[in-house]
Order: C-alpha cells, then structure tokens, then sequence
DNA sequence: CTGTTAGCGCCTTCAT
DNA sequence: ATGAAGGCGCTAACAG
C-alpha cells in the first residue's frame, strides 16, 4: 500500500477557492478577483481560471466572502402578514426596485405578534444587514433599541404619522380615514356605521378610523354603529358582521376597515338583497383588484403597495450609511370613487 | 497629552466576542459556549457574561459562526410569484413548520423567468443553504444540475406528476383536472368551454386541463370552446374571456385554469344577466376564501397550499442529509361541490 | 467547568 | 497583472 494521505474524495467534498487556484496554477487573490469581476486581469487567465471553475463545479461561499469583506450584502424584510395581500405587493415592490442589484432581501413574518418580531429582527440583524425594511412604528422597545443601536439604514414602511428612526415610506393613514369622511359627507351620507376587524394587531386601521371620525365631528356627525370582527381582515368576516351592523342600526353608509371585509359586506347585501348603495352604501380602503371588478366598482382609497416597497429600496441604496437626519416619504393615496359609495 | 492610543470610539464600533470576552475576564469559548447555550456553564458565569452582552449590546455575527461551524441553518425558497395567493400561502406553511426550529427560510421570487430563477438559485447555494424548497419542476438545465451537485435537499413542491430531483411534494394536477371532468360529466355537463391564462408560464394549469381533456374524451366528449387570456391568471381576465367564451360558442360549462379567472367569470355573468350556474356552470381550482363567501359558493378544487409549506418543511427536517432513495408526498386535493355548478 | 489552539473560505492590503 | 500574508468573528476539538 503507497503512502497516500487519506482523504473523503467522495462526491461531497466541496470545492473552494483554493482548489480552483490549485487547478488552473494561479494564486487564491487571482481567482478571487476574476470571481468577482474587480482589479484587473489578463484575458487568458480569466479563461483558464474560468475553465476551472465550470471543470469543477465551483460555486463561491458567500459567507466566508461576507465576513472577510464585512459586507453581506444583504437586507431583512420583516412584514406582519403574507395572507393580507398587501404585504406581497409591498415585497413585489421591494423585489423590483432590488432587480439588478446587488442586494439580496431576507423575508421574515411576524404575524402580527410584536414580540417575535422582536426575536426576527436580532435574527436579522445577526446576519450584518446592511439595512432593515421593517413594517409600522409599532414595536418593542428592545426592537426600537437594537434597530436604533445597530447603525444600518431602517426603513418603517406602510405609515407616516410619527417619527422614524431613519427612513419612513408609506401614507398618512389618518388623513386617508378623513379623506373618506368627507368625501362620503359631500356625497350626502349622514348615518355612518362602521365594519371593521382587531385593531389590537392593525394600528393603521384604527388610524384610518380615527381621521375619518374627526371628518365627522367637524360635520356634526358621528359613527352610530360598529361591528368589529375579533379575528384578521376577511371577506367572511366582513359578511357576517355587515349582518350585524344592519341588525343594530339603519345606517345609509358602511365604512369599512378594508376592501376585504368591504368585499364581504357586498357579498352580504346581493345575498340579503340589499341595493347598493341606495339602501346601504359600502366603502373600503386599499384598491384591491376584486373591487375594481365587481359588477359595481367598489368605492374605495387606492394605497400604493408596490410604490411602499420601491421607494423603500430606493431610499436604502441612495445612500446605505445612515445619516442623522430622518426622513419620511409620502407616497400618498386616491379616492377611487366607484360605484357602491 | 496623555499617550492613549488612538482608536474610534464612537458608537459604530461593532462589539465582537472577543470585547465580550475582555469585559467579562473569561475566554472566548465560554461567550461562545453561552451564547449558543450549548455545553456546561456555571451559573455565576453566565450571569457575569450576560451582563457584559447586555452592558455591550453585543449581537453575535452569524455569518463568522456559519463559516466556522460550517452550518448556516439557511433554507433558500423560490417561488414565482407573490400576486398569487396560493404562493404567499405556501409560504406561510413554511414558516409555521418553521417555528420553533433553528433554521431561517430565504425567499425569492423568480417572476415565472427560468433564467431568472437560475440566477437566484446560484445566488441561494452561494450562502450553503441546508436546503433548497423550488416550485414545480420545470427548471433549466444548469439549475437542475446545481441543485442535484449541491448535495443540499431539494424540494419541488406544488406538482408530483414528475420525477423529483429529492422530494416532491403536492397533488397531481393532471389527476385534478381529470377529477373536476368526472364531477361535471356526471352532473349532466356536456357542451364545454375553457377560459384559462398563459400556460407558458404555468405548466401546472395545463396538466389539469390535459387532465380535464383526458375525461372528457373517455366519455366521447371535447372541449367546444377556449378563451385564453395572454397574461397571468386574474379577476379581469376572466371576466372579460369569459365575454369572449360565450360569444364563442353555447357551453353550459365553463372550467376555468383558477379561482381567480372562475370569480371574473361570475362577475361576468352577474353583470351580463346570464343565471349560473343554470345558463352557465363555473369551476375553478384552489379553493380560495373569495370563492366560498360568494353569495353561490364557487364549485372547484380545494388544494392544500397551506399543507405543503409545512409537509415540505417536515420532509426536511426529518433529516439534513440527502438520501440516495427519492420520496413523494402526495398532499392530495378535494371537490369543493359549491353551487356553481 | 473553562481555556487553548487551529482553522472555516475568502478578501484586502501590500509587494512584486 | 499577479502573488503572499494576515485577518474577518466565531466554533470545534482537545486539554486541563
């Protein structure tokens, strides 16, 4: 027997950088270069070195490559929800504004509970982020305090209504909810009720409720009726407690906490045969595309999701160094007037 | 001037295990040790260290421990899309199976691009992910050879009527499709139609309807009529080809490729007069919630997004290592009777 | 129960 | 245009 050294030649072992130099007779720095097209090389090394990376497979370690650059390269998303449609609009925006280049965004849900989200966020950060896209300004005070801490860029996305620790991206949900009021108000509606879902876990619905309380006061008016779900935002929902508001009061006008619980109580009047909006009138808020395509056009707030997310990556990587100042980019909101209010 | 010597001081100096280590007077293995909870520590240690973690604000770099213990504890998640509910809802399943375990899940969106995907695939494997969960199983060459060199665990999930590369788990849509062809025949459906989306892009929705065709021949039947929107499936699409459909052709049915498209079929017959499922009969697949609170619950195909997250998750966990042996699970689908047909 | 010693795989000066 | 050397921050044996 020839004195080999012994070795797991198998088909597991991984190939590195060092093997790749071994095979095409250059130096570590020389393939390291070429893998990341920097510095400067003569052609034919290039191709040498390139044929051995396809003769064997190479695929580079990013994690060894980030902790000798110090550069991840990477971003963490944290959103409460992936059922409420919402949220993967904002990632489709995230996605697109990220498409060439070369950031790489870290998902992570929270469901709505604050204190996992707490946990998410030093998972995240554990993995040297050079930014986090976080959703609202709820949160824990170690969440607040490690996001603060940690120096990188954050972003709250969705709200605008209080300070940000860096960046802010979204909508003025309050001024949204007054929007809607005296809109409705102008259209001539005077018995409001009001559907809607927990507010525990959903601030900006209570936000939007609010403004559009206020709108109502500064009428004289007031909201003579609520029927609130316990759980999440859902088409069921909505249908069953626009049953309850009905039972509770004669209302002319149903504002709900979203086209989702809207679209329930649209279902709701065709199957009770209630006219809409002659007998009973039904807004929403979000501009989802099942309320644009109902036979009669939801009357809605048109919320810019996929905007929220775009303009999120767009404000990380104008500059990925924090500054001191803080900024907050509105990305506004639309009645869309429809058809049902 | 006192000779201090230089450093930067301020706040953006990252704490490392070492400092850690320094400020507690105990070497670094033991933070460490502390930090993973793992191996025996002394109360008082402990607390002393925590102290200093606390004092220090360290957060642990997850990078450097992956490198070190060759284990990133990643899981990469392609999905084409997140306008899609069923996506994000696979996704969610995933993250439930997920709780609790210490692995993290990364997710990417490929757009229905293959070479996108393959780019975001190379991407993923560079960060030695323990596993990769893809859809579906039609990828490119180069990244079904990446994915079967990695060694990693592969999941193709959605569709089973294929080889796997490791695991698949999901339904048969061909079986599906043949399944809603059975139901409606023997209802007493004979005359036809099919409103579906681009196919290119979802391979899924023609092996049911390959399926469907397949019943329909055994039983001496065809397909009398197609509308087939260019883009991706959606409300409006099928509101409007369901338009096109009618004009097409007298079908007393019409299947549909989604949910999505069937409810734009219903909007179409709401808003055109036409009583379903009477003049018209309308099926679809997947089982949305929207489908069930229709004032007539939509007739379809209930699969189990949610389930296949989780099974894919509980497949994986099961064991790190890649067998030599290939496994199928199979998480099955039911008709959703409904009233529209 | 705690410390020591080597790396993990790559990038970044700095030479040459 | 290329190479050599020294880490990046942490973990994994092994001692003790």
């Amino acid at each position: 027997m020839t004195k080999t050294k012994l070795r797991l030649p198998d088909r597991k072992v991984k190939v590195t950088l060092r093997d790749v130099a071994l095979h095409a007779d250059v130096s570590e720095s020389t393939v390291s270069r070429i893998m990341r097209d920097e510095g400067l090389v003569a052609e034919a090394t290039r191709e040498k070195v390139m044929e051995s990376v396809r003769a064997l497979g190479y695929v580079p370690n990013r994690i060894a490559g980030s902790l000798a650059s110090l550069d991840s390269h990477l971003l963490g998303v944290v959103v409460p929800s992936l059922s409420n449609i919402v949220f993967p609009e904002v990632l489709q925006g995230i996605n697109a504004g990220l498409r060439g280049s070369r950031y790489q965004a870290v998902i992570s849900v929270s469901d709505y509970e604050m204190d996992h989200e707490e946990a998410l966020v030093r998972g995240i950060l554990a993995w040297q982020p050079k930014a986090i896209l976080i959703t609202g300004f709820d949160h824990t005070l170690a969440t607040r305090r490690m996001l603060d801490q940690s120096g990188v860029r954050v972003v709250e996305m969705m709200e605008i209504d209080s300070a940000p620790i860096d960046i802010a991206v979204g909508m003025s949900h309050r001024k949204a909810g007054y929007a809607a009021g005296r809109h409705l108000i102008e259209r001539g509606y005077r018995r409001f009720g009001y559907v809607g879902h927990d507010w525990t876990s959903d601030r900006r619905a209570r936000q939007r409720y609010d403004g559009l309380s206020e709108a109502l006061s500064e009428a004289g008016l007031s909201i003579i009726a609520h029927a609130i779900a316990d759980g999440p935002s859902a088409i069921g929902a909505g249908k069953r407690q626009t049953a309850v508001l009905r039972s509770m009061a004669d209302v002319d006008v149903a504002v709900f906490s979203n086209d989702d619980m809207a679209v329930g109580g649209i279902f709701h009047c065709m199957e009770a045969g209630v006219s809409v909006p002659d007998q009973l009138a039904i807004f929403g808020f979000n501009g989802l595309e099942i309320g644009r395509e109902l036979p009669r056009p939801l009357s809605t707030i048109r919320s810019n999701r996929f905007l929220i997310g775009q303009k999120s990556i767009e404000a990380i990587l104008q500059s990925t160094e924090r500054p001191t100042i803080k900024t907050t980019i509105d990305t506004g909101f639309e009645i869309f007037p429809g058809a049902t209010a």
